[in-house]
DNA sequence: ATGAAAGCGCTAACAT
DNA sequence: ATGTTAGCGCTTTCAT
């Protein structure tokens, strides 16, 4: 049979209350009592029961983690790594996350998710884009609540975000190094915080190097930002504008899909165009040539949010802290320096 | 105040065991109370607490989903597919998942799962190929468990399976049809016995054409079937085997790697050779042709797999069920008639 | 520094 | 068919 609390405290000849004392670290133990019941506590192999606690604390020890199916489904896993860097530093916590995905296409008749419901989380975290409608419902209910990857209209939350502009503002640079003058910027989800503040990244570099910014030379819509829309971006761009000699694009999938379109059109990467990422998604094994891309740390990204979260279910007072994670330039072999065609 | 029983007790003026009673459909209510009760409960917008129900029927009502890092993290969505088919089915049934991942070189001295040491899960979920080890130290805990797309060693668990020879022998069936005689199969993880028994498929095709099965068509090894070892693959098998005409991929990451290295090599898709995968990823909308393949539905299996769990749960007696999910032939651009070179 | 005891919200055995 | 009540394993207040 499974200890219970009173297993320790006869075993180790103290109250019930001492030992949860003892583990809780709640009231001051003399030295040798915490040790007794401590070995009691590891010879017996005692877990303290999560409901017995939940039900007098009120707190269930569960913190929600919400996505849309499309990002948590995407190719690259992104999100999923974001998931595993929370989970990771939950188990340190001693917090369990309860994963749940909606629709992209939330609505007021959606149901929000069973542990909004229930009360079974006492935070929550929510990662990338999601409807704002989902945002205004969530509201009602008043849980701790920390944004990953996104800026949620109002921007009155605690947020983790990548340092994009920093990242746009790298990714360009290194292009103005290598000679380039002729850079575009192409994305799809535009009206995402992420990908409009890599573009403002982008347009502060080539302000720093004094190159006019052409705005025949960005690309942008609000299709889903994945291989496809790249592909679609680079074939409207390279259309139009033979001259150009670098492209950044707003993450690796869309840079994968201009790779593709280059390839189909007789350009040699980086011989003729170079291109850079942004993400590092460590997926595409296969690309050829490998890319030149921004890397963000995802599996921090979760670490970080998870402990966030977690300060503000410990410390009432709702800081609404804002931490931006660092990215770094990663030169690979799809970017090399300009040459006259 | 988040309502109690006992104010649902106290406004439908019954007593609290009576409520209860309604709820969990435990003791036979008349009609009219029974509809007082539940009205009462609508109105005050009740919902149980998880935790005194789990301090006293020593359930917990979460299920455990464990799977290894690589397989969570591969690129194509496939797992994750599989947990969000859980995880929809674990809506309906009231349970909880609880998502952890491990090192796929899992060994003795690596910490199980959290939940597992603290009892915090009634049941297990264990999605894919995962070490030995790991399933003999869960064995000590006697925790009822379902494996998916994966068969333990022993095979004494109640598992939900792939139809895998079924879709080996209507891929390669396929293929015979269009007239090839030349069929490869090639795929790493063979020890994995969804890929071994696809080729068990293509075996069984083959004799069913009365066609000889030639050991040097077949290809496998024992690493992570991704689009790198497709490419690998294919290298070898076509440095030696001019003549083959079609290819049956393990899996659509190496239908993905295999296509990579004909395209790279002058071969025209499906011209000069077919290629068939498996799984259907529905992830690489770039590819070019798309790819001719066999369906698995996903989520699906994570469905089943968690409808099998729960009856586990409530009906105590062990069923060693095992559910084969069938599978379809998708036919797209990757194979066409075989036509002499 | 330690202990006694109340009580968190529910289920289920036992009355009626 | 319905009600009374013990008790699940803990935390925490109040004593000592």
């Amino acid at each position: 049979m499974k200890p219970t609390i009173k297993d320790i405290a006869n075993k180790a000849g103290v109250s019930i209350a001492t030992v949860s004392y003892v583990i809780n670290k709640t009231k001051p133990i003399s030295a040798e009592t915490k040790n007794r019941v401590q070995k009691t506590i590891k010879s017996l192999n005692y877990h303290p029961s999560k409901s017995a606690r939940s039900l007098v604390t009120g707190k269930t020890g569960n913190i929600g983690f919400i996505l849309t199916d499309d990002h948590f489904l995407r190719t690259e896993p992104f999100y999923t790594r974001i998931f595993l860097g929370t989970e990771f530093e939950a188990r340190g916590e001693g917090y369990y996350i309860l994963l749940t995905s909606i629709k992209p296409d939330f609505n007021e008749k959606d149901s929000l998710p069973r542990f909004i419901l229930n009360k079974s989380v006492d935070g929550l975290l929510i990662a990338g884009k999601i409807p704002s409608i989902l945002i205004s419902r969530l509201s009602a209910y008043n849980i701790p609540t920390v944004f990953v990857d996104f800026i949620p209209p109002g921007n009155n939350y605690p947020l983790v975000l990548i340092d994009n502009i920093q990242g746009g503002l790298l990714a360009t640079s290194h292009l103005i190094n290598l000679g380039h003058r002729n850079i575009a910027y192409i994305s799809g989800d535009i009206d995402h915080p992420s990908l409009s503040d890599r573009l403002s990244g982008y347009k502060q570099a080539l302000e720093n190097a004094k190159i006019p910014i052409r705005n025949n030379l960005i690309f942008t819509n609000t299709n889903y930002p994945d291989r496809q829309n790249g592909f679609y971006l680079a074939k409207k761009l390279f259309t139009n504008n033979k001259e150009v000699t670098s492209v950044f694009a707003g993450n690796d999938a869309q840079a994968i899909g201009v790779m593709h379109y280059l390839k189909d059109n007789g350009y040699k990467i980086p011989k003729d165009v170079s291109v850079i990422g942004f993400d590092d998604i460590e997926a595409d094994l296969m690309l050829d040539p490998p890319l030149t891309t921004i890397r963000v740390p995802k599996v921090e990204l979760g670490v970080e949010a998870l402990r966030l979260i977690v300060n503000l279910l410990k410390n009432k007072k709702s800081i609404h802290k804002k931490i931006l994670i660092p990215v770094d330039l990663i030169i690979r072999n799809s970017t090399s320096a300009y040459k006259p065609r």
